[in-house]
DNA sequence: TTACCTGCAAACCATTTGCATATCA
DNA sequence: TGATATGCAAATGGTTTGCAGGTAA
């Protein structure tokens, strides 16, 4: 896959993305505005992980002639949340961040050193939390795993 | 095991928590006090999972000659959970939740209907976790796993 | 006796809400 | 035009901190 192609793909995928939210929020008698779309396209832009807070510095400077307030990006997040456009993960600190797509499903692994979070998914893993909360009686909604640990960079940069 | 192996089992078991704990105090110049004993006991006696407004409640009802305060309650926990006598768990809701020993890893399944928190360890899932770590390059430290449904209890109850 | 603890109330910080004004449809 | 959104500031709720008095060692 080249530049090029990434391009295209990616604008596609931000266009479905998009009319998927315009969608939604005609079934809901919402408004489109101009807040809500930055918000997305921050969302999609962005390294994908972001504190309420961080976002709303992102557009504060991205795009400072709108002074969006905090308060819409907390309503909206809630409002991407409830309708599982965003999921929203909670760890260790207090603070939730939010990230694009509930529905491809995938795990976390977090650099305690630097905060960088990866993503993987795991098919044998997958297949055993099925298996176990078969076995403990459960019927299974969702999961979420996270895994700490030091990166790559950071186990270098430790060693300078 | 009968409930007497059981409750010496537990007794002892107790009774070398608090040693820890003294020793740990002592060693870093602290004092031993009521309320700092009677967290401890609450958080051993109680069902494992605590947040600290509920042990708060729960230290009131016991104890209420002791008018403990929520500040000594987020106090202690901190440094309990410094010390790595506790774990603090953060769900999907705001608040952390409390339990005690970090020693023997598990991990939960969280009912989304009565909010009940049930232990489970899976060795396949805990090899497969080393594995993936390595395999991205991460030194592993710790990891934790939630998987959220409905129990069996509360299945039933939503079929009355 | 002295350093550490405690309860209280005030302070904090992230998140939510009420309200008057602004904007989409 | 009318319903929904927005920004602001105040309210909230969980957690932390400063302080004056209390307690373990």
């Amino acid at each position: 896959m080249n530049a090029y192609t990434d391009f295209t793909e990616r604008t596609v995928e931000y266009n479905k993305l998009l009319s998927d939210f315009k969608q939604l929020l005609k079934e809901n008698g919402l408004k489109f505005t101009i807040q809500r779309e930055v918000i997305l396209e921050m969302l999609y832009n962005s390294d994908e992980h972001l504190t309420p807070e961080g976002l709303h510095h992102l557009i504060q400077e991205k795009h400072p002639e709108l002074g969006t307030g905090i308060a819409t990006v907390y309503r909206t997040l809630s409002l991407l949340e409830d309708s599982e456009m965003v999921t929203s993960l909670s760890f260790g600190a207090q603070g939730k961040k939010y990230e694009l797509g509930a529905k491809d499903h995938h795990d976390h692994i977090i650099c305690t050193s630097c905060g960088n979070i990866t993503e993987f998914v795991d098919e044998e893993i997958e297949r055993r939390q099925k298996e176990i909360t078969e076995a403990l009686g459960f019927v299974m909604q969702e999961h979420s795993m996270q895994i700490y640990g030091i990166c790559k960079n950071c186990q270098t940069d430790s060693k300078k």
